[in-house]
RNA sequence: GGCCAGGUAGCUCAGAUGGUAGAGCAGCGGACUGAAAAUCCGCGUGUCGACGGUUCGAUUCCGCCCCUGGCCA
């Protein structure tokens, strides 16, 4: 299948992605790819929302269960990957299918990010550590001296400019524009499921009962106590983080649940706003109130329409 | 039914001898080039319960009504 057109199945969380792409498998064989920087991770299961045996058995995913709760992923890697995958999926004859709400994915994807110098992982590794660590002030001044073109975005943000400038010798945002990275051969089309705030923060609510009734405390607990320590960037996300504080005693039990769920929201906020401001290509809204079959069918006939209209416009060029 | 306390932002509350009001939380907007469910930046969003009166001017004072809580019947 020579596809140039990539479906893309973008929304909040606990909007009913992988509910519409299962529904999508039933109607013309697809495989999915997987934008997610959560369900990367193995062991957690519960309260990244990873879909299902059953969901998994409908369509074959790609992007799951890759690495350890202690090990770091990346938008780069995801970017090489992803981009493997979906040629191979070509390959079989089969759509592949984008499905994920990390836009930071989707742009590394879509876009390509820069290329980024050769460095020594475990010493980044160490100097992002001892970065982190300075006193927030004085990490943005070496931040800014080591980079001119830094634009803030907190510890993070600063200890990754200066990091990287110190090992590669140039700046991080000049590295940036000098190396471009390459864009793959795929243009998304990007399929938006939309809820009205209030709807989707109910769907929040009742997906974090369910979440902690399934056993996320447990699914938390058996992590630590297999030695993932609770500062691993797999426990960093939202609902893990406070399930790890309320095993701590900082949030009480009775209050979990209402912590969740208000980290969730914030969570899909930044979602919609990257959704808004950060996609680059055509989307089409999609009201995910209606029934996943509805759903299917709707960015199915929607997909299709695009993919016609590009190739009439690629044959009369 | 009577007496008392109170009705101010989504919530809990503060406040002004009369000049249309401000905190916390919630919320909203934005940024984003390999940690991105991360990391940051910004923003009070309001018929001051209703209706009359006094006043140049009422959310504030007065009257009346409505609502909530408490006490007494």
């Amino acid at each position: 299948m020579n596809v140039s057109l990539l479906p893309v199945l973008i929304g909040p969380t606990a909007v009913g992605k992988t509910r519409v792409a299962t529904a999508l498998a039933r109607l013309i064989g697809i495989e999915i790819v997987s934008a997610d920087s959560r369900q990367v991770y193995r062991g957690l299961d519960i309260g990244t929302a990873k879909p299902s045996p059953a969901e998994r058995a409908a369509a074959p995913y790609h992007g799951l269960d890759l690495v350890e709760p202690v090990e770091r992923y990346s938008a780069g890697r995801f970017a090489r990957e992803a981009a493997g995958w979906t040629a191979g999926i070509a390959m079989r004859g089969r759509l592949p299918v984008v499905v994920g709400g990390t836009g930071f994915y989707l742009r590394a994807l879509f876009d390509g990010l820069f290329v980024e110098p050769e460095v020594d992982p475990a010493l980044r590794e160490r100097l992002d550590a001892a970065l982190t660590r300075l006193p927030a002030s004085e990490l943005k001044r070496w931040a800014t001296r080591l980079d001119a073109g830094f634009t803030g975005g907190g510890v993070q943000r600063a200890a990754r400019a200066a990091s990287m400038a110190l090992l590669s010798g140039r700046a991080l945002s000049d590295l940036q524009r000098a190396r471009p990275g390459e864009r793959p051969g795929w243009a998304p089309w990007y399929a938006h499921l939309t809820l009205p705030r209030p709807v989707l923060a109910e769907r929040i609510a009742a997906r974090t009962e369910a979440m902690l009734a399934a056993g996320l405390v447990d699914e938390v607990r058996a992590l630590l106590r297999s030695g993932v320590p609770r500062s691993a960037p797999g426990l960093t996300g939202v609902g893990y983080r406070e399930v790890v504080q309320h095993l701590d005693g900082a949030i009480p039990a009775p209050g979990l649940a209402g912590a969740i769920a208000q980290a969730t929201r914030r969570y899909a906020k930044r979602q919609e706003t990257w959704f808004r401001h950060q996609l680059r290509g055509p989307v089409t809204a999609f009201d995910a109130a209606k029934d996943e079959g509805t759903l299917a069918d709707e960015v199915l006939s929607g997909y299709r329409a695009a993919l016609l209209e590009e190739e009439q416009g690629t044959s009369r060029v």
